[in-house]
DNA sequence: CTGTTAGCGCGTTCAC
DNA sequence: GTGAACGCGCTAACAG
């Protein structure tokens, strides 16, 4: 790379100090007009910029912000970065994105390396494998070294922190209900392994639902998926189950379950209801495209900043972890008729 | 945050020299092991970390890539960023990834920011919106500070360095190919306005597949889309003209294509085809599944953080800059018939 | 008005 | 074997 003009190459070449330099550039009314002058039409003249690592050094700050996430490929996280970044330019702050990969290993290692000062505070959304481990102590390391971190959509309480979830149960529940409103009584539920806690969330609201009914929990209905596994394979068995509906949660087994539904001759939505969560494109564009909870993602991603933010400029104040509470809205497609 | 644990405290706190200290963690011979161990200790027990800025800023290196996206809800850009992603873990670097949102101001803004010195090299794909002025000033000043640079799928000939592009001719020529072979004669071509430069080079294989057949390409059937508009009322009345077959740069206008097609009461792909690009999620859950160019964003990404780290570290060569040209396959579905 | 000094945290000479 | 001094680029406090 080319060699950089600092500030002193400028006092050098002008013949005045580095300090004079440095306050002419910030239009300081300790320096005369025609100094002033000089030194930023030349600063202009060579396009001088300040290193931003020099400032960070000093300010003990990076205006950084470090973003964890288990992938990308699900559209919901997709938004939820567009909402941190937007977030995040809005208050002068870039963000640094890595990917857990859903390995502990590589969360740790991560958190590690993203500790080290190159960051102001971070936003994380935990990776499976630590779920199912249960060992968050790389995440009460930071806390107890007082990095500011804003966990969101799977969170853990252990972690004393500030969280940003969507209200999961809830929308469990209204998923549920809508499909019984549609006249279904025997609901498959496709949900994620228990470790999971959105998935065990979500599978609340369903049972809720139910019992409000008065229709019976089957554990013959509800599918535990595990990624590493084929998810159709493990989909199709509870088609061959007395069902009427489906609730997934999240939009690939939805559109999966649609998929085979049409291929046992099931028409949805008149015979069969199909409801998923996440609202993405695959929902979309699906045919029928999908009724789903809309988990508006981009909202998420923005308050975790926000609330990020707030915490890394007020460190002052006494700690006290705060938890946002997304709502989530039925986002009504083809896959269900209107609820009657 | 609390206080952070530095070289200093360290070596105040055991009575040493903050070099001794330095050298100590470095496990350097010049110290005896009696102190080292003594050091070591200490630190371990208080969780030393370096400070990363103070070493970015001594080493004037920051091991991190800036990665500018125009956005990231399409698919495509999601597996570019995975690929960006995993290649700089492997190397040691970082990314710090922001969005133009197609905006040419917001491009200028964040490849101003970004190069005062936080990263080591950058990755673009440039903005919509930029390409439309043909202002490439900004690009052109990086070049000129020689900061690394890599382009990726949306790159220009003005900008003169290194480059990953899939063969944007040859996959256009293919994708016609194949639904000629299907049988189709009168191919409708939806792509984007000519100044994104992918979708006029498609538009360059798309005729030329054409004229090897000896059809003659009829404007009529080819359909610039205007993002800022509704899609599918731009792509519906080319469905009133007498076509077989679609050809779409993008899997959401393929998408909408079936989703047309199906509505007019074709059957796809027994009287019509559609072929799309990019191989996402909406392809591969749509009813029925739409065969695509695979364009292979994983690897475009990873080929690109190479490229650029590569750049990065040998800077010392002569400067003569790459264009790495990334091959793209057909990936059949169901929305064609294999070619006969 | 302008310059000197010191320090952010670290590593690297080069003395001792 | 250990430590003092310097520099990375910048700014704030203090002198002049």
């Amino acid at each position: 790379m080319k060699q950089k003009i600092t500030i002193k190459t400028i006092a050098k070449e002008l013949g005045v100090s580095t300090s004079t330099v440095s306050k002419a550039l910030k239009d300081s009314h300790e320096i005369s007009k025609e100094t002033k002058d000089k030194i930023q039409a030349y600063a202009n003249l060579y396009n001088y910029k300040p290193n931003s690592l020099a400032l960070q050094l000093r300010n003990q700050k990076t205006k950084v912000i470090g973003v964890i996430l288990p992938k990308i490929v699900h559209h919901f996280f997709s938004t939820v970065i567009m909402g941190i970044e937007e977030g995040a330019i809005e208050k002068g702050y870039h963000i640094m994105v890595c990917f857990s990969n859903e390995s502990y290993a590589k969360e740790v290692e991560t958190l590690k390396v993203l500790s080290n000062g190159s960051v102001d505070g971070l936003i994380v959304s935990i990776a499976n494998e630590t779920l199912k481990n249960k060992d968050y102590k790389h995440f009460t390391d930071l806390v107890s070294e007082e990095i500011p971190l804003v966990l969101f959509d799977r969170v853990v309480d252990d972690i004393l922190c500030d969280k940003v979830v969507v209200d999961d149960v809830g929308a469990g529940y209204k998923a549920t209900k809508h499909l019984l409103d549609n006249g279904r009584k025997k609901i498959a539920l496709i949900t994620t392994p228990k470790h999971v806690n959105v998935g065990t969330l979500r599978r609340q609201g369903y049972e809720k639902a139910l019992i409000e009914e008065y229709i019976k929990t089957n554990n013959n209905l509800i599918i535990e998926i595990d990624e590493n596994l084929d998810v159709r394979k493990q989909i199709e068995p509870v088609f061959n189950l007395d069902i009427d509906g489906v609730f997934a949660v999240n939009e690939i087994y939805a559109a999966n379950a649609i998929r085979i539904a049409k291929e046992k001759g099931l028409k949805v939505p008149e015979d069969f209801s199909v409801i998923g969560f996440t609202d993405g494109l695959i929902s979309e564009y699906s045919s029928p495209s999908i009724t789903t909870i809309a988990q508006h993602g981009f909202t998420m991603g923005k308050q975790s900043v926000e609330l990020l933010i707030e915490r890394i400029e007020k460190e002052s104040e006494v700690y006290s972890p705060k938890k946002i509470v997304i709502s989530s809205d039925l986002k009504l497609r083809e896959s269900t008729k209107p609820s009657s």
